[in-house]
DNA sequence: ATCACACACTAACAGTCGTTAGCTTTTTCG
DNA sequence: CGAAAAAGCTAACGACTGTTAGTGTGTGAT
C-alpha cells in the first residue's frame, strides 16, 4: 500500500483532490502551488503526476462534480409530482444549505474558482449554471402564477436563494456557535417566508 | 499632463486602483500580473512604481476603502433615532444592494480577494468585519426582543442579509434584463418580508 | 533659458511556477 | 521467489513573477 492513500478509503487520486479542494479554498487556485499540494499530501511535487494529469484537471473535476450534484438534485425535485412550487423551492434551498454545511471545500471551489477553468471548460460550466438558473426560475414563475409565491421577478428570487447560503462559509470559520440545524431552519424560515405570498 | 490620467478626473494613482479593481475582479488577485495591469493602464510595468508602492498596496487600499464605507453607513443608521430595527435593517440592506449594483469591482475584490492581504492587514480586515457583523446582529436582536422581527438567531440573519446580495454579481454579467430598481425592490421584499414577524 | 520634478522607458534581478525526464523503491500478483 | 506495475525520488527546463536600478524626456515654474 502506498503512502498517499494510507488514510481514507478512496483512491489516491481522490485523496489528492480533497487536499486540492482544501488548499484551493484557503488560498485560491492561482496562489496554490503544486509544491504546497505535495506537502499537504506528504509527497514530492513531481510524484503527484503519477496520479493526475495537471493542476487544471483537479480544478475541473472538483467544479464539475459539484455542478453535477446540484443539477441532479434539481432534476429529482422537478420529477416529484407531490410537491407544489413552494415546497420544491424549499427542498432546493435545503439541499444548498446542506451542501454548504457538509461539503464546504468543494462547493466553495466550484463557486469561487471556476473562473480559472480553461476557456472551453469555463464555457461548459457557465452553460450548466445558466441552465440551472433557468430551471429554478421556472419553479418560481410557476409559484407566482398560481399565487403561492409573491409577485417577484423570478430571476431576482433565484439570485437571492442561491447566494444567501454563501454566508455559511463564515459560519464554518467562526466556531459554529449556532447549530447546523438551527442555521438551516432560520435560513429556510427567512427565505421561504419571504417568498410566501401574503394576504 | 502625463498619459496615465488623461481620462477621468482623479489622480494617476486612482486610475491605477480602478484598473486594478477591474482586473482583480476578473482574474483574481494572484492571477493578475503587474504586466497585465500595465497593459490595462497603457504603460510599462515598471512605470507603475512611480505611483504605487506595491501590488499588495493596491489590494489593501481597495479592501479598506470599501470596508470603511460599509462601516460608516452602519454607524449612520445606528445614530438615526427615528427608525425601528426593521427599518434599520432595510436601510442597511438597501445600502448593500446599491454598493453591489454601483461599485461591483471594488466590492467584489474586497469580498473575494481579502484573503490575499498580508497577514497583519488581513487580521485588521477580519476584525473590522467581525465588528460589523456583531453590530448588525444587535440590530436584529433588538427587533426580535421587541417582537418586530421573527424569533431567529441574529447571526443567521446577518449571514443571510450580507450574502444574499452577492447574486448581483451575476446580474451584472448576464445583461441586466431586470432593472436595478426592480431587483432592489424584489430583494428587499423577499428578505425584509422574511424577517418580519408574522401573526 | 534653465533647473527641477514627474513620469516614462529598458534591462535585469532573484525567485517561483507547472511540468518532464530518468532512475529507484515499493507493492502486487502469478 | 521473481517479474511487472505502481508510485516514489532528484534534478532540471523554460516561462513567468514582483520589483529595482539606472537613464532618458517632456512639462511647469523661476
Amino acid at each position: 500500500m502506498a503512502k498517499i492513500s494510507a488514510s481514507g478509503t478512496g483512491t489516491r487520486k481522490e485523496t489528492i483532490r480533497q487536499a486540492a479542494a482544501r488548499l484551493f479554498k484557503e488560498k485560491g487556485y492561482s496562489a496554490t502551488g503544486m509544491r504546497d499540494l505535495a506537502v499537504e499530501v506528504g509527497v514530492e511535487a513531481a510524484s503527484l503526476y503519477n496520479h493526475i494529469q495537471s493542476k487544471s484537471e483537479l480544478l475541473r473535476e472538483i467544479c464539475f462534480r459539484i455542478a453535477g450534484e446540484f443539477t441532479r438534485q434539481l432534476e429529482e425535485v422537478e420529477r416529484n409530482q407531490r410537491m407544489d412550487s413552494l415546497q420544491r423551492l424549499e427542498e432546493v434551498l435545503r439541499f444548498h444549505i446542506r451542501m454548504w454545511v457538509g461539503r464546504l471545500d468543494e462547493v466553495l471551489v466550484a463557486t469561487n474558482e471556476n473562473i480559472h477553468l480553461e476557456d472551453e471548460w469555463q464555457e461548459d460550466f457557465q452553460r450548466e449554471r445558466r441552465n440551472y438558473v433557468r430551471r429554478l426560475e421556472s419553479v418560481i414563475a410557476e409559484g407566482v402564477e398560481s399565487g403561492l409565491i409573491a409577485p417577484i421577478e423570478p430571476y431576482a428570487g433565484v439570485l437571492t436563494i442561491m447566494n444567501s447560503v454563501r454566508g455559511i462559509e463564515f459560519w464554518h470559520r467562526t466556531g459554529k456557535k449556532v447549530s447546523a440545524q438551527r442555521l438551516e431552519e432560520d435560513m429556510v424560515r427567512l427565505l421561504i417566508g419571504g417568498f410566501r405570498s401574503r394576504r
